[in-house]
DNA sequence: CCAACCATGTAAGCTGTTACATGATTGA
DNA sequence: TCAATCATGTAACAGCTTACATGGTTGG
């Protein structure tokens, strides 16, 4: 399972779309930062039908696909999986997106946690290797590229927090 | 010339190294999202040796290299290259952080205005995208995700912004 | 002497991109 | 009718990772 075939399971999941309706997702949405060329997309469905996942259903002109109760399981394992230093940001980020009207608020709640507490965690490190001695030899540029790192990580960690209590104060809005 | 490559060349430019020390890089210090598995830095500095770019040289055990003029002049074409969308931010801030020690400070001026500008464009598209139909049918946990995007993207302009008021109240300090 | 590190290398594969190609349909 | 959009596909490549393999040196 590559972070791709994630991407189409989750979109899939959400709503039965066409391959074409998945690119102009990739292309009109900030989320997912895949390059909406069929090159990538069309083979990366077929063998998703193949693997079972996917079910492939004429309509219209076009093809559009369905989620099957494998392809469901899939994407709850992945889901439930505790959230690992190793994943980048941006494939937290898109795990994040794609729970989105998933009936268990609480897997959205963990995720947050852990991934604040990641945030934090990097801040940490960085403050660490300013103290190291690497660090001193180092030029004001590259310690000012460092400064980037510290600033990012410390904007997740306020955002983590902050969306933390935009789901507490709300509803079940779905 | 891939990103791993001119990672390479500004990193012997600093200073001549071995392989073995610029994967030490890699694993030590934040900059530079590459592995540093020898399947790829090793090859990499033999096409660059081929390409002219690079010359080694035996030192005690193992090579060390050496940036050659070619290799600075395809540097310098590449610090001087505005700034485009196209590059992704961790290209873009591993060009900054190869800039370090240029004598030409106004390059890294430049450079940091620029990237303050596409970061602000990226806040204002995101902005715009927040308007649109799209986000209304976004669920909450997707418009999350987005506000993440702007967070960091707010996160970067403030950082060059404090960059450049750094840089410009120190003096030549290299 | 044995583990850990220094130091380099190759082969195979995964993932996604680029570029090309095709044809139907819709709107001006 | 002509351009733009819908809709799908393939072939070749680029770029990096994983895994494996080798041998020297240093320190406990």
């Amino acid at each position: 399972m590559t972070p791709l075939n994630y991407a189409l399971l989750g979109m899939v999941r959400q709503q039965p779309r066409s391959g074409y309706a998945l690119r102009k997702m990739f292309e009109t949405t900030p989320l997912g930062n895949y390059s909406s060329s069929p090159g990538s997309i069309y083979p990366a469905l077929k063998k998703l039908v193949v693997a079972g996942l996917l079910e492939s259903q004429a309509m219209g002109r076009g093809n559009h696909y369905l989620i099957t109760p494998q392809g469901e399981r899939v994407l709850e394992t992945w889901f439930a999986q505790p959230l690992g230093d190793e994943e980048g940001a941006d494939m937290a980020l898109m795990r994040f997106a794609l729970l989105h009207d998933h009936p268990n608020r609480q897997l959205t709640l963990d995720f947050l946690q852990a991934f604040a507490n990641n945030s934090r965690r990097q801040v940490a490190s960085l403050k660490a290797f300013m103290d190291g001695d690497v660090w001193q030899q180092m030029s004001v540029q590259s310690r000012l590229a460092v400064q980037y790192g510290l600033r990012t990580a410390q904007a997740s960690v306020d955002w983590a927090d902050d969306a933390l209590k935009q789901l507490k104060s709300a509803p079940t809005s779905s």
